[in-house]
DNA sequence: CGGCATCCTCCTGGATACTG
DNA sequence: CAGTATCCAGGAGGATGCCG
């Protein structure tokens, strides 16, 4: 499987697309935007509370791959003791509304998963 | 962080809901469903050849997830060779909805996001 | 054909400690 | 406060071989 890359598209744009979809198919990517969604600035540490889970390197890593993708404006404001302000770009916005559908989606479904599993493994064993 | 896991929920439900996102938010499952949206019955080779870059080992255990959360609908055909078949299931169908739309979120915006990382790596250095 | 089992490697990501 | 740096365990996932 996947021995003969598809000559159909060119390889560098899929491997590019594949690259893009793993990016943005990402948890915390996720959690981050829903978040920040909701218009403030907010705080590396307070966004930090708010997501849930996430670890200290976890954000910033995701904070930084966001930024670099031009999801996220980051401002640093050189007081002390340091404040560093973070929300959506315009693109980060338009992000927020598939990815909160879909996040939408899990929690409808988190029943009907929950039951399919539950009979998926009693039959199964 | 996340050193207390917050009071305001309960912590079981917030881990899997953190389970599903991590679930839903998954690359393979995302290509999967793209490629049996279109509503056939397909092979498990023929899928692994529509995924581009997806291994045998992937493609299994993706289909194996998605069967166990109700996405999909598994058919084995007793015959000689073996012929199995997968299909949407009606949740699987309406996992698409959201699923796509990401999808043709990022198709969308591959152009503005390479150009912000190259700006950002420039800048950077 | 449609897998499962095994091995092995690399990357992810948590924990911890330290800085401007 | 907002990180960076380091270490390290565990899981993800590719390659290979075998089977009903």
């Amino acid at each position: 499987m996947s021995k003969q890359p598809p000559e159909n598209t060119d390889p560098r744009v899929e491997a590019l697309v594949n690259q893009l979809i793993g990016r943005v198919a990402d948890k915390w990517t996720m959690l981050v935007v829903e978040e920040m969604a909701h218009g403030e600035e907010l705080r590396f540490t307070e966004l930090g509370r708010r997501v849930s889970g996430i670890s200290q390197k976890m954000l910033t890593q995701t904070l930084r791959q966001m930024e670099r993708d031009g999801l996220v404006t980051r401002t640093i404001h050189p007081v002390i003791p340091p404040k560093v302000e973070y929300s959506l770009s315009k693109m980060g916005k338009s992000f927020h509304e598939p990815a909160s559908a879909l996040g939408t989606w899990a929690l409808d479904n988190l029943e009907r998963i929950d039951q399919a599993r539950a009979k998926y493994d009693t039959a199964a064993n």
